[in-house]
DNA sequence: AACGGTAGGTCTACGTTGTAAACTTGTCAA
DNA sequence: TTGACAAGTTTACAACGTAGACCTACCGTT
């Protein structure tokens, strides 16, 4: 029998764990991912684990970069800088969705993986594109993603439970705490309730989110040159 | 001697409790913000806090509430009411600012603390005036508010240690691992490196990321009907 | 003035977490 | 064959959140 990458071999590596460390976030939360949890599925002593991650900080960092290398940049096309921009953003939402528990993990990893390096040197060439200086590319586009990260670990429904009663439970909760406001003082808020709580459609939603920020963008840029 | 709030009584209080949280949170870090800690500060068993908070989840939305309570809203004008929006989400910045590593709290707390409400009808009102359907209104300011409450706790610098010399040690690491990269892959990251790390004027950084959220709303506003 | 209930603290204890340190062992190069 | 090194194990510890039983000082009642 082969020696290597045999089924019984216990041999790990970063790039498997990180992806199965994923897989318990997405399921359970970041709160369930835990070293014992993790060593536990690849049937392995917690300790194992720091062979491969220097600390469980590292370990949360390479489950960041998992998820930011799921970025799929559109190649340039000769379409204007705006419009690009605008793919480029649906690329990392596209990306992080899939993941809203864990999404939070790549804030701090924009600026150090490489995916998450292209992704901003992309963005921030599109920006200078477009009319800005440097310096106002690099914070307009470090804004930008951050938006649209915390669009998605702000989704409606990301931190609640796993569990469907559970989740069903915490809806009804969060609805009835809305529910038992005054209409009169908040007349607004109880009318657009159940939007708040969970909009219509998830498309939808993430959507208006990056139309806002390339919307204020734009609108920025206009106002600079003015 | 008079006997209530004897410097001798023991009698701890909510508020007290969730201010001096906020203190250690924002001294230190939310991670030194623990039941013990809290505890100790108060001379008091850690158990005693339990009496005012039902588990530490309770404690944060406490913290959270804390932090919203400082808006300071401004009266409604006369003026146009992406004006008066821009007033208010700076109220709002203008709250969380000091507490940068401590603003994630609010996230949840928005629309659950009466001062969150406040700021999320009052929000909604101006956003229905600028001709926002509720339900539009409900989503855009949701996530105004989001990008905003993030700008804070992304803040470059709100991460790091409280301990000066450690502080400078996380920024040159920052630095250094910016000015590794390629600059002929990387060219424009690494021209803003400095602005990346640490913007030139906080008041700027700030000064833009509510631009561009208004900004964003207006050229949204503006497609809607169109 | 005696008394009983209760709000607000204490004490003790448990399970879980991250991880340091010292150890074993399977594998491959020389 | 050997011996070094990478990878996994064992044991152990401190810190955390918190359950549950206890104590006790205060207060309104009679």
């Amino acid at each position: 029998m082969p020696p290597t990458s045999s089924p019984t071999t216990k041999r790990l590596d970063p790039h498997t764990l990180a992806t199965s460390a994923l897989e318990i976030a997405d399921a359970e939360g970041l709160d369930a991912l835990t070293i014992r949890r993790l060593a536990q599925l690849h049937d392995v002593t917690p300790m194992a684990l720091y062979r491969h991650f220097s600390d469980k900080d590292d370990l949360l960092a390479a489950v960041g970069d998992r998820i930011l290398a799921d970025i799929a940049l559109p190649e340039p096309t000769g379409e204007p800088w705006d419009i690009q921009l605008q793919a480029v953003l649906t690329a990392l939402v596209k990306a992080l969705r899939p993941h809203p528990k864990a999404a939070g993990l790549t804030l701090y990893r924009i600026l150090v993986s490489p995916d998450g390096l292209a992704l901003a040197e992309r963005t921030m060439e599109l920006l200078v594109e477009g009319g800005f200086s440097t310096d106002n590319a690099a914070e307009v586009g470090r804004q930008s993603v951050c938006s649209l990260i915390t669009l998605v670990t702000a989704e409606p429904g990301a931190t609640e439970d796993t569990d469907p009663v559970a989740r069903e439970d915490g809806l009804r909760a969060k609805r009835a705490s809305l529910a038992a406001l005054s209409p009169h003082r908040y007349p607004l808020i109880t009318a657009a309730a159940d939007t708040l709580i969970c909009p219509a459609s998830h498309d939808q939603y993430y959507g208006l989110g990056i139309d806002l920020v390339v919307a204020g963008i734009r609108g920025v840029r206009a106002g600079l040159q003015a």
